[in-house]
DNA sequence: GAGCACTGC
């Protein structure tokens, strides 16, 4: 304590700091307990804490600071309690740290909460999803990237906050990216903010150019390193390319068991099925190939996996064995496993692309990044020095990698990015600093589809319609089919429906009951579509009280069932708040289903197949023959089919499909299924000849 | 007749 007190005179820019020799906390007026010493002391010892007084002293002279620590820096805990120590908080205003997880927004404030001594949700709080664990004294405030930018969406200028951290940045999310477009404007305007970019090493430099440089209004980034605290881990290459990266791996857990001191393994993969497949075989193989083998734990870990499952891998290795995690890329950042030595990278990992000139966003098995390679031989140096094996070559790492995994912004489907954008104000989108721009065509796909759907007019100006569709979480089809839904007289199934669409599929089939699964499955099938396949079983998830075992009998997800209510909830509130009726038709009623789905038209109009005589589907207007997805529960072809999902696998699928009436397409989706600008081919001719027989009826009249 | 990288609102 003496030596602060000693740095706090040295620099003048501390003057202000609080007597960090007080006993007494002022925030809650009690005098600190022995932990709270002993985890000053931890604080004291991270290495962000040397630049304490230098990040103070950029803070202080510039309006952005970029600031660059590895893991094990401190950065994420202690840069937001630096300014709050500061004073840096003006005017009852907060500070605000992003983090792309929900679970680091509540780990961190947590810790950060019990670094500080005062009960969580008071003075230090998150915000996540579902959850505002703040309140009136809340100063400092963790909150997942996207919970800061729907805030933007009814404070554009973020006049709550004094300071905005946003950390993680190097994982350019698609909420941090338009955080950050938003935040340079918001920065020159607002003399009272100060923005700190947290990132790791890579693009740090990337961060600085962007922010810095405005023809009118350049601003000086200056940017501060600070070292992380890792250990060192060896990388060792493979001398050839691998032609199979599956049987190397095998191959290499094999060698690693059988001659490497002990220490955990983690293999990364790219799938679900790849990885059970794997396991088995390391099951099989190590005590074939190992002779004597130490004991050993194979340890599957994908998001889907159950969390009793996910645990695993956190207990501790069988004695004098040790485990063998063999996982997707949550390990990579999401979870972090300690007790890993030897890392395995393939090299591999599936990754979203969008293609916007047929609409599809399809997963890829693509190489990674440089910055993501590296990140996955840091996980074999959290407890001592660790090894990782690059199952390719030196020279593919070196020349044919790509620097940083593309940001997602280029990857995805931008109608709701579009949307948010226009609700935050930004007219001129084309012109719109992002740090990477998408494609023209991607924006306009998104501007054409939010058009057709009636969010934006002609002129590209938000409608009334628009408005409220950005108040939903939900991607554009979904909120304009929620808002429609009560003239319908179905919102309250719709918003059921709606819920099941958010979440992870809801269908259990373990690999060893498959025809149980089914045969569960066809207890809850509606026969007319998937959409009111789900509507069914929530309801019998509501009826059999929300009970997990009724879940797990049926071969029902109960994770999903459960979080699809808690959408519900959220988008039932919105409902409320935006004086949107909750109104059903009478279920005894031959225009109970009927009105579901015409309610699903409104929204998906754009997203038709048709029965061609070829016995195959034909997506209207981009024409692409694709199959009903396997999973559906027709049970005969329908003319006409709404589809929620394109998927390309091994061929062109739609699934969660639903049966509707050509008529239907052409009452609400005139515009759409305009037929003098409509493609040639056998959906067209089926229109014109709903249209003729639409006609007559009325001249009689 | 097949799948589901990972997040987030």
């Amino acid at each position: 304590m003496t030596d602060d007190r000693k740095s706090d005179r040295a620099n003048p820019y501390l003057a202000h700091l609080q007597n960090s020799s007080s006993t007494v906390n002022k925030y809650t007026g009690k005098p600190y307990s022995e932990r709270y010493y002993e985890l000053l002391k931890v604080r004291r010892a991270l290495p962000i804490y040397e630049k304490r007084d230098e990040f103070l002293k950029l803070v202080e002279e510039n309006k952005v600071v970029v600031l660059v620590g590895d893991t094990g820096s401190g950065k994420t805990t202690q840069v937001p309690q630096f300014l709050l120590e500061y004073g840096i908080r003006e005017k009852n205003k907060m500070i605000v740290c992003t983090q792309p997880r929900r679970v680091a927004a509540m780990s961190v404030a947590q810790r950060v909460s019990e670094e500080l001594e005062v009960p969580l949700g008071e003075q230090v709080g998150y915000t996540i999803r579902f959850e505002d664990v703040t309140g009136p004294k809340t100063i400092l405030k963790y909150a997942t990237d996207g919970m800061l930018l729907r805030e933007a969406m009814s404070d554009p200028q973020l006049s709550r906050y004094s300071s905005i951290i946003l950390d993680e940045a190097h994982e350019r999310t698609l909420a941090t990216d338009i955080l950050m477009g938003l935040l340079k404007t918001i920065v020159r305007t607002r003399d009272d903010l100060k923005l700190i970019i947290m990132s790791a090493t890579l693009d740090a430099g990337k961060f600085q150019d962007y922010f810095s440089r405005d023809p009118e209004y350049p601003l000086t980034v200056p940017l501060l390193n600070v070292p992380g605290r890792v250990y060192p881990v060896e990388v060792y290459y493979t001398p050839e390319p691998e032609k199979d990266y599956l049987e190397a791996a095998i191959r290499t857990v094999i060698q690693i068991h059988a001659n490497e001191p002990l220490g955990d393994i983690l293999l990364f993969l790219t799938g679900e099925e790849e990885i059970e497949e794997t396991c088995k075989r390391l099951n099989q193989d190590i005590p074939l190939l190992v002779k004597e083998p130490k004991p050993f734990r194979v340890l599957p870990l994908y998001s889907s996996l159950p969390p009793n499952a996910q645990q695993r891998v956190f207990e501790p290795p069988p004695t004098n064995g040790r485990k063998i995690i063999v996982a997707t890329n949550i390990a990579e950042t999401s979870l972090t496993i300690d007790g890993v030595v030897y890392v395995i990278d393939p090299g591999f990992s599936k990754q979203k692309i969008y293609d916007p000139r047929v609409r599809v966003e399809s997963l890829l098995v693509s190489p990674i990044s440089k910055a993501s390679a590296k990140q996955r031989a840091g996980r074999a140096g959290r407890t001592r020095p660790g090894k990782c094996f690059r199952l390719f070559t030196e020279q593919t790492f070196k020349k044919d990698l790509l620097e940083t995994t593309y940001p997602e912004i280029l990857r995805s489907n931008l109608a709701n990015v579009v949307l948010t954008l226009k609700k935050l104000g930004i007219d001129d989108l084309v012109h719109f600093d992002f740090m990477d721009p998408p494609a023209p065509e991607t924006l306009m796909r998104a501007l054409e589809l939010l058009n057709y759907l009636g969010a934006l007019d002609d002129e590209g100006e938000l409608t009334q319609l628009g408005r409220l569709m950005a108040e939903f979480p939900l991607d554009p089809q979904l909120s304009k089919m929620l808002i429609v839904s009560p003239q319908f007289q179905c919102s309250n199934e719709i918003l059921s429906i709606v819920a099941m669409l958010s979440v992870p599929n809801c269908f259990l089939r373990p690999r060893d009951a498959q025809k149980k699964a089914d045969a569960a499955k066809a207890r809850f099938t509606h026969s007319e579509g998937d959409h009111l396949t789900y509507l069914n079983v929530y309801y019998a998830y509501k009826h059999n009280n929300e009970d997990p075992n009724w879940c797990y009998q049926n071969f029902l997800n109960y994770r999903s069932l459960k979080s699809a209510d808690n959408v519900r909830s959220q988008l039932e509130g919105l409902m409320n708040k935006l004086n949107l009726p909750l109104v059903s038709t009478d279920f005894q009623s031959g225009d109970f289903y009927v009105n579901i789905r015409k309610a699903l038209v409104n929204g998906f109009f754009m997203q038709v197949a048709h029965l061609e005589s070829s016995g195959y589907y034909l997506t209207v207007k981009d024409n692409q023959v694709v199959s009903l997805h396997p999973s559906h529960g027709l049970d005969h072809k329908p003319t006409w089919v709404v589809y929620n999902e394109f998927v390309l696998t091994s061929r062109k699928y739609i699934r969660t499909v639903t049966e509707i009436k050509g008529e239907w397409l052409l009452q609400y989706a005139s515009h759409y299924y305009d037929l003098a600008n409509f493609p040639d081919g056998e959906a067209k001719r089926d229109l014109e000849k709903l249209t003729l027989k639409n006609k007559k009826p009325r001249k009689h009249k």
